[in-house]
DNA sequence: TCAGTATTCTTGAGCACTCAAGGAGGTAGC
DNA sequence: GCTACCTCCTTGAGTGCTCAAGAATACTGA
């Protein structure tokens, strides 16, 4: 197998163990996903707030039918709110709330925790952490939904 | 943001938009997915072609009912074999059958095909992509099947 | 020997996403 | 001001996983 096949299977691996080592924290404390958390973490940095829902799929790699579900419970529990657009009835923001700027405070603080616990161990060094996000960011506009994977 | 949790944010989407990549080849030219793929390669690699199902599970990174579920179809299609244990019934192996084994074969250069596509730009050295490969090692990306020397 | 416990696997219910289809609203050409 | 098309969003159906519960089998120690 090739190097690059290897390291394909390696990221795809280390990312189950990632998301389910966030999942677990922050629902245990905060009764939020690592999807949620990324929605409101998303939000709680854009102008005002809020986004429109097709932006938010597009900052989070999902589809708009994925948005529409992932934001219906956070609505339920009032982290969000669904804002109308005055001049295009067509599109509809997700706002946060009070609410969800508080869960989101905590939560990014349990984030940045599991974090830091993940790149703790001895063997990583901050120089090493540096060093993978470079390589990341070079993976990171790989595939995404404007990419038909014509191959060939 | 701490390095620390934006590194871990940008290993989710780098993950994310791999998937999709491997998923939409895979599926297109032998109707498996990635998930799929990483059974058969697994099975490829264990001795006698054959796992028990709940081993199969941690190399996956998978739960056993995961196993279960994500058998059945390649099952159905005839890829893998349901045996037995002559020792002990509780356990049910997955074994490779030929078909299985010529599909992994075909859907192996194919992935190979994709990991080099996306590893092929001009910023991508060899010594990125090892380098990366080791940094991923260390974040729990083990259980990838040992391979000896095949080069590239 | 056999009661209690552990292991392996399957199943039902549920969740989070996908794609395909469709409704509703906006826009451009004639 | 109509027709055709485009964009934004939701919905129905389906997929692929999870957890919790349970059946079957194996192991252990009094």
């Amino acid at each position: 197998m090739s190097d690059a096949l290897d390291v394909s299977l390696r990221l795809v691996k280390a990312q189950t163990a990632l998301v389910r080592r966030f999942d677990s924290r922050l629902g245990a404390l905060f009764g939020v996903s690592l999807a949620d958390f990324l929605v409101l973490l998303h939000l709680g940095r854009a102008e005002g707030g809020r986004m429109r829902r097709v932006d938010l799929a597009g900052a989070l790699g999902l589809t708009a039918s994925g948005v529409t579900r992932g934001l219906a419970p956070l609505e339920r529990i009032g982290l969000v709110v669904r804002e109308a657009d005055a001049r295009d009835a067509r599109v509809a923001y997700a706002a946060l709330t009070d609410a969800g700027r508080e869960r989101l405070a905590d939560a990014l603080k349990a984030a940045e925790q599991v974090a830091a616990d993940v790149f703790a161990a001895p063997e990583w060094a901050g120089a090493d952490v540096e060093q993978l996000s470079g390589l990341l960011t070079r993976l990171g506009g790989t595939g995404l939904p404007e990419d038909h994977g014509t191959g060939a």
